[in-house]
DNA sequence: AAGGTGTGCAACCGCGCATTC
DNA sequence: AGAATGCGCGGTTGCACACCT
């Protein structure tokens, strides 16, 4: 069975909101709360589905919203926080408080993205595109270096998920400031396989930054944030010594499934994590500095 | 001046998760 | 337990405007 549409679409308008359907919406919101979406429109007056009238709400019209340029701050906020969580705009949006995911979205995949790869970097893992080769598989690549990135893209995953469970948990937090020694780790640019030999490159490069929660505060390792001693699943993926077993990646050329089998293995640990901790890595991410970062404020913006 | 192209952004769409019944 | 429902998210689309030729 297919899925119920969320409203039953004839009839209803679509397309850019008037200042009038935005006055009825307001007036509603302001006077009623919004309550049940779906039953929004029809209280409202509105010829518009209820999901729309959530994001013109959320999107627009809601009390303290920011609109206009994004300030230097912002935009590094949004790169760091990029770097460490991915596309999860709406975990982003929440440390930018005034500021929509859905204008952070925007603003990244119109601005910064294109800023990022003028200056050879992949908006996606932030590392330098000539080094972030994936060629198609079975093109005559060189097998080294394949499987160089996957334990790159396999430790990126892990730090990902990290942050991202830590995000999830900010985003249903309590409000909790206690800090629990969240520190901020680059990554090294250690070779996973040691037996291969690794151009200056890819080790000067690639500069991966985590976050990093341990539960004391005797940090033992200095070389890697995925050997935490609480995330113990994760904290073996770079010291793999067969990648395949566990990215599947011969298979079905999807390093993925390591990240979903990461994700379950992790979930145990979720219960110790501290509210806040984004926010305080944010502060420790900032006085790390990426060269790359201050490399792309240091650009003018235009052309 | 007119047509073509690029850019930015608001809004839509479909999916997945959570909640309710 | 499972279907129905609602919400939120991320990806995508389409329109309006700016700029170029």
């Amino acid at each position: 069975m297919g899925r119920v549409p969320c409203c039953e679409k004839v009839g209803l308008k679509k397309g850019p909101w008037t200042p009038d359907e935005d006055k009825k919406l307001l007036d509603y919101v302001r006077k009623y709360g919004h309550g049940n979406w779906r039953s929004v429109p029809a209280k409202a007056g509105l010829e518009r589905c209820g999901k729309s009238c959530r994001l013109r709400w959320i999107n627009y019209l809601k009390p303290g919203i920011k609109r206009g340029n994004f300030t230097a701050e912002e935009d590094r906020t949004i790169i760091q926080l990029h770097a460490l969580l991915g596309n999860r705009w709406s975990i982003i949006a929440a440390h930018l408080p005034q500021r929509t995911d859905n204008e952070i979205k925007n603003y990244w995949n119109t601005n910064i993205k294109k800023r990022l790869i003028r200056m050879g970097l992949d908006p996606i893992t932030h590392k330098t595109i000539k080094q972030n080769t994936f060629e198609p598989f079975g093109g005559g690549h060189d097998q080294s270096k394949d499987t160089i990135n996957i334990c790159h893209v396999a430790q990126w995953e892990g730090a990902r998920l990290e942050a991202e469970a830590r995000g999830s948990k900010l985003q249903v937090g309590s409000g909790s400031s206690q800090l629990s020694g969240l520190i901020l780790s680059k990554i090294p640019t250690q070779p996973c396989l040691s037996s291969h030999s690794v151009s200056t490159e890819h080790n000067t490069a690639y500069n991966m930054y985590a976050l990093v929660l341990a539960t004391t505060h005797d940090f033992r390792s200095s070389m890697s944030t995925l050997s935490i001693p609480t995330l113990p699943v994760v904290s073996n993926i770079p010291q793999m010594k067969n990648t395949e077993s566990i990215l599947s990646y011969k298979g079905d050329n999807n390093v993925m499934g390591a990240s979903s089998q990461i994700k379950k293995l992790m979930e145990g640990c979720l219960s110790n994590l501290q509210d806040d901790d984004i926010m305080v890595a944010v502060e420790a991410f900032r006085t790390a500095r990426s060269e790359s970062i201050e490399e792309l404020f240091n650009e003018p913006t235009s052309t």
